[in-house]
DNA sequence: ATGTCACCTTACCGTTTGGTAATGATGTTT
DNA sequence: AAACATCATTACCAAACGGTAAGGTGACAT
């Protein structure tokens, strides 16, 4: 695992570094907030642990920095500040977990492989949905041994509707996460690209379809 | 957001049902193991809070069990073990995080927005490759704060060469790949397609080329 | 130096993509 | 049932994509 300690503190850097390295993990120590980014935007990381109190910056701004910039790597805080506020504070700043010293290493470890584990699980290459197989990567859809290829709008619409499944999504929400317009231009791109997908999509074994909520907005849902 | 509750002390039950509801979400609670793991098959959910002492089984096999039944909605535990053992023992199961009572609710509540968070904000997959990150999924490259759009062709193409950095790709070789052409049309395609690539690639500092073999074809190189 | 060949670059234009608007269908309300 | 609202479907067309070909450029050999 490759991770990132941004803390300001050489003692518990020093600690830090040697317990990851031991654990065999590879550790690179950044000092400020400032090097911390320019070393995240030049070469990427699984993991980030962030101290909040930084020279530069605080650790809460720095995540949303990295948001902003994109870089969407998991971030664990690791500090003394431990009221509940600051933890809350961390937490919908970006961060994905929020640890307090003093700590026991074998659960700032635990903590980190959990959300390395999770981060990287997450993107399958692959997805199984009703009986289809969407390759994500190539962009088609194959079912049985149909393959269903897709323009970029018609995929971008199945991905989120896919990533939504079950669930009623207004057009508006459709218009703003697809087209990226995030006001009403008064037309019907959605139903005519809905109607679209649904015909790419009514292929005997697919197994999933488009329903439509009147009133409300388009619902992706998978059969048996 | 849906969630699923998994306790079997009815007061910490109520309590919770009734400041999630209270929070705008939505909270199934179910009391025993099995009847968590039928709900789960039945109904997916956007995070699981699991206690771990349960009647019928404890929390740490119920994780695992989940996870061989590859439901991967993220999972946070919410007990009185407060053990450094425990929390291993749980992170280490396939446990997204693990919050010890007694805690306090707006705590709770950060953490399960913050797996909610990453668990939807599917991490692209990302590549790191020269200077800059290629985003598999949404087919672009961000390049310090430069967003590279691709056309399919030209994304197509791309890929092929980063997939085999380094090595001299021949004309015929990128046609069959990109073009799906497995005789010679006798045209410029592929030399007209590697010159748009490289002008959208001259980005400061994107650390990425393609090479001219001359006479023999084309090698994407990385530099830095 | 000069010719030749491979590659680069540009402009052009047919094809595909995808937004618009009109029309038809289907609920919903009164 | 009639009026209305919402959605489905179709045809159309502007814009984007991407292949072609022509002319330019530079490398290499004679």
């Amino acid at each position: 695992m490759k991770l990132l300690l941004v803390e300001d503190e050489p003692e518990l850097g020093r600690q830090v570094t040697a317990w990851m390295n031991d654990a065999g993990h590879q550790l690179h120590w950044e000092n400020t907030a400032r090097q911390a980014l320019a070393s995240l935007q030049k070469e990427s990381c699984d993991v980030v642990i962030l101290d909040v109190g930084l020279p530069d910056m605080d650790g809460f701004s720095l995540v949303q920095r990295l948001r902003e910039a994109d870089l969407r790597m998991p971030v664990l805080f690791l500090t003394a500040r431990a009221d509940v506020s600051d933890r809350v504070k961390g937490l919908a700043a970006g961060g994905d977990d929020y640890l307090t010293k003093p700590f026991a290493f074998e659960e700032l470890l635990a903590r980190l492989e959990a959300l390395h584990r999770r981060a990287n699980n997450h993107v399958p290459s692959q997805r199984l949905l009703g009986g289809c197989r969407l390759d994500l990567v190539r962009r088609r859809v194959i079912c049985g041994n149909e393959h269903i290829e897709f323009q970029p709008r018609e995929w971008g619409l199945l991905e989120v509707l896919m990533n939504h499944e079950g669930r009623v999504l207004p057009k508006k929400f459709l218009l703003e996460q697809v087209w990226d317009i995030h006001f009403d231009p008064g037309t019907n791109v959605v139903d005519a690209m809905v109607c679209r997908l649904r015909r790419k999509l009514e292929v005997p074994g697919c197994g999933v379809q488009i329903e439509t909520i009147r009133g409300k907005g388009y619902v992706f849902k998978t059969l048996a």
